[in-house]
DNA sequence: TAACTAAGAAATTCTTAGCCC
DNA sequence: GGGCTAAGAATTTCTTAGTTA
């Protein structure tokens, strides 16, 4: 059967597959057929705007991933990272490890696991 | 004629004004007749998903806003964090980071200049 | 059990042409 | 110009039933 290269289908699959469900349980969750929600995997056919936003609401991820127009589920997680980098120790740490090498890198790891551990045991 | 109860025609009309463009223009930019076109923003019918990327692409929008999901027309994603956190190993670096003390952090800056500045001299 | 698909029915979309302001 | 829509053609989607593994 005719298959559209289309990212969608993949993105479903994908989905579901990290919820360990059946095609049949994601059928029922979305109130649709079996077989339709196949069609749908399958790149056979695209869902109206409604279906889209069910979908996105049940795997919590942006529909701008579903319709594979990036590849980050949730830009809501990427939005928390940059509340992070906004701390000005972090932005200072940033601006060198920036331009370091992958030998400094794994050293800078290694520096900070030290820390970590270090402080953990109360030294 | 029927109208469907729906945002997503909104959205267009609203883009397409904040742009100051005829639907003519529109349909133009979009590959589409104009016919097609209007009967999107009033909510006759409904695009297939290559469109709707289209749009968002035309309009730099994120799809949930077009499909009526968040009434955040872009999370404005940094493609700079996105790159550099890609780096396996400042995924790594980061995941210690996230849960340091400010106390650690400052060590932690000190350790990476310190790397650096060995290095640079060579020793 | 789980997933896929052929075939036809059903529904939706798209075009053309024309209308209104 | 700019936008809307009736009507029918064209296309797509959806269901049923059955197949495959």
């Amino acid at each position: 059967m005719e298959k559209k290269n289309e990212v969608f289908g993949k993105r479903l699959k994908e989905l579901r597959d990290r919820k360990g469900l059946s095609q049949e349980k994601m059928s029922e969750a979305l109130g649709i057929s079996r077989a339709r929600y196949s069609h749908y995997e399958n790149n056979h056919v695209e869902p109206d705007i409604e279906l889209i936003r069910k979908i996105a609401n049940y795997h919590k991820v942006d529909s701008d991933y579903i319709l594979g127009i990036t590849d980050i589920p949730s830009r809501e997680e990427n939005a928390e990272i940059e509340k992070i980098l906004n701390d000005p120790q972090t932005e200072l740490m940033f601006n060198d490890w920036k331009n370091m090498s992958e030998e400094e890198r794994k050293e800078a790891i290694e520096m900070i696991k030290y820390i970590k551990f270090k402080n953990k045991r109360g030294d």
